[in-house]
DNA sequence: TTATGTGTACTATGTTAAGTGATACACTAA
DNA sequence: TTAGTGTATCACTTAACATAGTACACATAA
């Protein structure tokens, strides 16, 4: 379901924060699934629970997955806290501006720019409701 | 001309990178201008000149600017090593994926992202030369 | 009740990267 | 020579990251 990349620059616990966000936009996890316990996350992906726990409460304040102490974490319904969606409201332009920096120096018209942009959101926003078959 | 954010999470020698390419991209500084030296640039932002030489020798790997000892450092022509165009045209369209989970995490619509993009697209493909005002 | 499986909290430890500070070297141009 | 470049190499501090071990609080089922 996950998988971690131990050369990456990305911490473990960021690896697993946007994997799982991911899964939850390609249809592959939805509201109120269950997902795997942090000892059960951390034995599948032999690395440390507390590491499995910090990625948790990074998803649960984003308000991506709701945790219940004994029952286990869960995926909540799209509804960030209105505070929140401002400050990311910003984060995400910020990463836009950087994006288009990066293409302009890589030599990338407009026009390749438009095809790649158009290319990927086909990807993430076409089929909303994918195969769930990753799910084991 | 460049402003260092103590508080950011990007450690300093990657804003200086990030500004600068900016800047080039912007039309603020174009190919064959100087940039500031080494040590001029520590001075006016108060940081050691190791961070800065490391944000140079950084910026030259991507083939921003090119130094040359004793005589100073300069904006390049826009020439990626071929190489180079691969590894990161795949990190840009990583970054792509990022951005786009986010936004459906944010709980923009398909329609609302395109215009973000087009909002941005067209400050830094639309005027192409900016006025060099902030070269002070 | 007991047993088990949840998330959480805490302390401690080792590794790594980032940044600083100081010094020295090599090159260029006036 | 002198001054201004980029570069190199130390040592040091700090913070982030991941690990390890232990313990606690809660929910559920036997």
């Amino acid at each position: 379901m996950l998988q971690i990349n131990e050369r990456s620059l990305l911490p473990i616990y960021e690896q697993i924060v946007n994997q799982m966000k991911e899964l939850i936009v390609k249809g592959v996890l939805r509201e109120g699934d269950k997902v795997p316990s942090v000892r059960e996350l951390s034995a599948t992906l032999l690395i440390n629970p507390n590491t499995v726990a910090k990625s948790y409460q990074e998803l649960e304040r984003q308000g991506v997955i709701a945790t219940a102490r004994g029952k286990g974490t869960f995926v909540c319904k799209p509804a960030a806290s209105p505070g929140m969606e401002r400050e990311r409201g910003e984060q995400l332009r910020e990463q836009l501006r950087r994006l288009i920096v990066e293409a302009r120096h890589l030599g990338l018209t407009r026009e390749s720019f438009a095809a790649l942009i158009g290319e990927e959101t086909e990807r993430y926003w076409g089929e909303s409701d994918a195969d769930r078959s990753e799910l084991k």
